[in-house]
DNA sequence: GCCAACGTTGGC
DNA sequence: GCCAACGTTGGC
């Protein structure tokens, strides 16, 4: 089983978005990045657990977890003209782009900032934290989660 | 709003 | 297949 930190702006889908879905589930799509689309398509597999990121806002940081609930599948927004995730290079009989679907497991009493989260020596190296890093979508080590979950106890 | 980082595009 | 230009991400 993997780990995953999955990052969504509050604006346009926070984590009280997810929460107020019918079975507090959603498609995760509109990716559109190679390497992202090669983890939702190969590697995100059900019961993977993922952390629920807020992004490009205000405080950043950790709200919650999720779970995977649908493994990689092709993500029909890239089929709809009317869609602005719409990819003419994707069809039907040979998607481009893919996604899964999540189920919110839990929402954090408090966020995990950040800024907090730089500040913890075992994570220095986690793929988030690294300079640049823009991935919509980053793997978690088991021992990255472990330390991180402790942070919201 | 700025800007560094980096993925993608497209001309050659 | 190289690489400059461009667009996007996302923290600050």
């Amino acid at each position: 089983m993997n780990y995953w930190l999955m990052k969504s702006e509050p604006d346009t889908f926070g984590i009280d978005h997810l929460a107020a879905r019918p079975n507090q589930t959603e498609p995760w799509d509109g990716v559109r990045n190679f390497q992202v689309r090669n983890w939702l398509r190969d590697d995100m597999k059900v019961g993977d657990l993922a952390f629920f990121y807020h992004s490009s806002c205000k405080i950043p940081g950790i709200t919650g977890i999720v779970k995977i609930i649908k493994a990689g599948y092709p993500d029909s927004t890239a089929f709809d003209p009317a869609s602005k995730y719409f990819d003419p290079r994707s069809t039907e009989a040979k998607p481009l782009w893919y996604r899964v679907d999540v189920k919110l497991v839990k929402k954090f009493a408090e966020m995990i900032t950040l800024q907090q989260l730089r500040a913890v020596p075992a994570l220095q190296s986690m793929r988030l934290l690294e300079r640049g890093s823009r991935l919509s979508i980053t793997p978690v080590t088991a021992k990255e989660w472990e330390t991180i979950l402790k942070l919201a106890a």
